[in-house]
DNA sequence: TCTGGGGTCCTAGGACCC
DNA sequence: TCTGGGGTCCTAGGACCC
């Protein structure tokens, strides 16, 4: 039985978010910047036509967005979030096997529908993502995960109407494998993109031309699958489970650098925070932890240093307190002063069940892990009670810097906040922040 | 002035063992 | 003193993804 994989991929998703909430953005220049306002990671269509390219720094795309009137927001991973869900929830109504695969896509498996007629279906799907969240979806179909992505792709490129793409036949393979360019495929990154011209390799087709041993010396395993499945060999399956986390990160550029080791730790015990808080919500606990700090790689004046260091969690935690403890000692193993730093972060290792923790010799007494679990739960709940509220209560070791400290220029912002200044409302989840609409 | 954040997988090379 | 070769495990770094 050979396989059938759809690929359904939300359409300028970010944009289309805010989109669903503000029906006057329709066909104006939108676009959405990434954390710290940095880079343009969503784009609506006519930001394309502009020639805005993915992944702009904002401000060096900013006079040209003016220009044209662009609408620019701040991300809001909350509402983005909670789209999704929506979004993947009526797609588990299409296929008993979805895998999503991000924020904004997800693949489908068609095993058993070969004698449907796909493209009716696939489209069927299509509107009821729309007519149920108000996002607007491409879908591509192939043999394989990489064909089904290609042919979602060149939905958006060629401008298909109707938004699905199938690809089943060798006929429409070749000819969607001739007009994407070898960088656009899944998998072939810049670096690649970037080689492959000057061998003669210009075109996805050409890509499956390739010798098969070339492309396993040259590229790897990953090219070697990559190759096969443009050809409509199989080699990913559905992964509809997914698969346990390994590790977790928390880190955050800064709108301003910063030098001082107080200043840092402060930050670096707040990311520490923030990921245990994720790991909690996992019920995972993590083996080791590393804390780094970044200077700016972008502004070659200034001397360059990543400072970095892991440390064993003595037993695995994924409480605050443990994990605000072995940030702060790996952070001041690591620091180096005289660096002007950029970004900094903490990320967590070794992440397993909390259930199959295993007590070491040198666990705290039951007694204390009880103690320190309520402590947590307590911590928890007071931060959780208001939602923005966040940091409501912090855990006071780490070293808080001295512009934060109780009475010391109150209102100052800390060295290291982050830059957001085009937020919309989380419109579904606060309750204040509901979309309110005006009766005539 | 201003260039994101959170992940995974693969590979090469070193340490170690027999 | 001779100092080969194969296996495994770990880690750092590169490349890629969205």
């Amino acid at each position: 039985m050979t396989k059938l994989f759809a690929l359904i991929d939300c359409n300028n998703f970010y944009v289309s978010c805010e989109r669903v909430f503000r029906p006057d953005l329709e066909g104006k220049p939108v676009v959405v910047l990434s954390n710290n306002d940095g880079c343009v990671v969503a784009r609506s269509a006519e930001v394309k036509a502009i020639g805005i390219p993915m992944g702009s720094p904002y401000f060096k795309v900013r006079k040209l967005l003016d220009q044209h009137g662009a609408l620019v927001f701040s991300s809001n991973y909350e509402l983005y979030g909670d789209m999704s869900s929506r979004v993947m929830s009526v797609l588990s109504r299409f296929s008993p096997d979805v895998e999503i695969y991000s924020i904004d896509e997800a693949f489908l498996g068609l095993d058993g529908f070969e004698d449907w007629d796909v493209s009716a279906y696939a489209s069927e799907l299509r509107t009821k993502v729309k007519c149920w969240t108000g996002i607007p979806v491409s879908v591509g179909i192939g043999p394989t995960k990489t064909l089904a992505k290609l042919a979602a792709e060149r939905v958006k490129k060629d401008k298909i109407s109707g938004g699905v793409n199938v690809l089943c036949h060798h006929a429409s393979i070749e000819a969607a494998l001739a007009a994407t360019p070898v960088g656009d495929i899944w998998g072939v990154g810049r670096q690649w993109g970037k080689r492959f011209p000057s061998v003669g390799v210009y075109t996805a087709l050409d890509f499956t031309r390739q010798p098969k041993h070339w492309v396993r010396k040259k590229m790897g395993i990953s090219g070697a699958r990559m190759q096969m499945e443009l050809q409509g060999q199989a080699c990913f399956d559905l992964d509809s489970q997914p698969t346990d986390r390994k590790s977790c990160v928390s880190s955050r550029s800064f709108a301003k650098t910063v030098e001082d080791l107080d200043q840092l730790k402060d930050a670096v015990a707040t990311f520490a925070a923030r990921a245990g808080e994720r790991l909690r919500q996992g019920s995972l606990v993590a083996g080791q932890l590393t804390a780094f700090a970044v200077t700016d790689r972008h502004n070659p004046h200034q001397p360059q240093h990543h400072a970095s260091a892991t440390v064993a969690l003595p037993n695995p935690s994924n409480l605050t307190m443990d994990l605000t403890r072995a940030a702060l000692s790996a952070f001041t193993k690591a620091y180096r002063p005289g660096f002007r730093y950029k970004k900094a972060g903490v990320m967590l290792l070794d992440l397993a069940p909390a259930s199959d923790m295993q007590p070491t010799l040198f666990a705290p007494s039951q007694m204390n892990q009880e103690k320190a679990l309520r402590l947590q739960g307590a911590l928890d709940c007071l931060n959780g009670a208001q939602k923005g509220g966040k940091d409501l209560v912090r855990i006071g070791a780490g070293g808080i810097a001295p512009e934060t400290k109780p009475g010391a220029n109150r209102g100052v912002k800390k060295g290291w906040h982050l830059r957001r200044n085009h937020t919309s409302p989380r419109y579904t989840t606060a309750w204040a922040e509901l979309r309110t609409v005006h009766a005539c």
